[in-house]
DNA sequence: AAACTGAGCAACCGCCGTATC
DNA sequence: CGATACGGCGGTTGCTCAGTT
């Protein structure tokens, strides 16, 4: 469809942001609120593309935005979710307060994979697939020359997340290819629980059960928050073969049991041979999910 | 000390769903 | 009802820097 390319790109700024475009940009967003991406740019008198503003704003400018140090409960957290949600980063990062997507993505694809490759999980695609139909994009490959170097990043998400394409219609249209049969993962849509600040207040309730929106995230204000973790007793997503739950907190960095192997591995080797076992498998995982929610 | 290598992360890209005209 | 705009998402790229040779 014909759509125009986001931004004319011919004239505007690419690349790491100065401190100065921040600073207009935090301005502008401040005094006008979020939204109107496209013509953002322009009035606050950036030669950014809306899209990269959008983007800078919510990965980095945005209030209550946690960088770095990601803890251990975080990280179990996401691996958990990444077992449920798959490559869903955005409903993963809605709840883990104060992260972003784009951080979780990263940090998945730079430690967790590589944490679960060492531990001897090997996130083998599946063969037997053909790359996911959506051959997504000519684009994409070809847009730029690929580089070889770094296999951890596109092989491994695409690995786990195959099932979790962007939203359910997605899923049905490739169930209807003629690809193998591929388990049917049955996800509620991804919703942030509020536009600006979603994070904390929907952690409080995955975590505590409590709904207490955290104030706030409401506001603008500062990221204290979420220094303390009220680590969630997870109750064990599947049984496996030798009883290993994943959750072994044990010394944490064993690496042979590094949590959330568990609740990883089912959703690897999910090639279902029967069909039951898998709606009754991802009844319980969607359960679960029911659950934290 | 210089060259090389690899990891980490910020940013970009194209695609998709929804809203609006 | 179709076309377009917009916002959002996940995948990928490329730069930077620390560690190694």
């Amino acid at each position: 469809m014909g759509r125009s390319p986001c931004c004319s790109k011919v004239g505007l700024r690419r690349g790491p942001w100065s401190t100065k475009e921040d600073t207009l940009l935090s301005n502008y967003i401040q005094q006008h609120g979020e939204g109107q991406w496209r013509s953002l740019p322009k009035n606050a008198g950036l030669l950014r593309c809306g899209k990269s503003c959008r983007l800078r704003w919510m990965n980095y400018l945005r209030p209550g935005i946690k960088r770095g140090n990601i803890s251990e409960d975080e990280e179990d957290l996401i691996v958990r979710l990444h077992g449920l949600l798959g490559n869903r980063w955005s409903l993963i990062a809605g709840r883990l307060p104060g992260r972003t997507d784009n951080e979780i993505k990263n940090y998945w694809n730079t430690h967790l994979l590589k944490k679960l490759k060492t531990a001897g999980i090997h996130p083998k695609p599946h063969k037997d697939l053909p790359k996911p139909t959506k051959n997504k994009k000519p684009a994409a490959g070809g847009k730029k020359k690929k580089k070889q170097k770094k296999s951890t990043t596109a092989g491994g998400a695409e690995d786990f997340g195959n099932s979790s394409d962007r939203n359910g219609s997605q899923e049905e249209k490739k169930i209807n290819s003629n690809d193998p049969p591929k388990t049917k993962v049955y996800l509620p849509k991804p919703i942030r629980v509020s536009s600006v600040f979603p994070r904390t207040s929907s952690y409080d309730s995955l975590a505590s059960g409590s709904s207490s929106s955290e104030g706030g995230g409401g506001g603008a204000e500062k990221a204290p928050e979420v220094a303390s973790y009220v680590p969630v007793p997870w109750p064990p997503l599947f049984e496996m073969e030798d009883g290993d739950y994943g959750m072994r907190g044990g010394d944490g960095d064993g690496g042979d049991d590094f949590l959330g192997v568990g609740c990883i591995l089912p959703v690897l080797h999910q090639q279902s041979d029967s069909i039951s076992d898998d709606v009754n498998m991802w009844e319980k995982v969607y359960d679960e999910y029911l659950q934290l929610l």
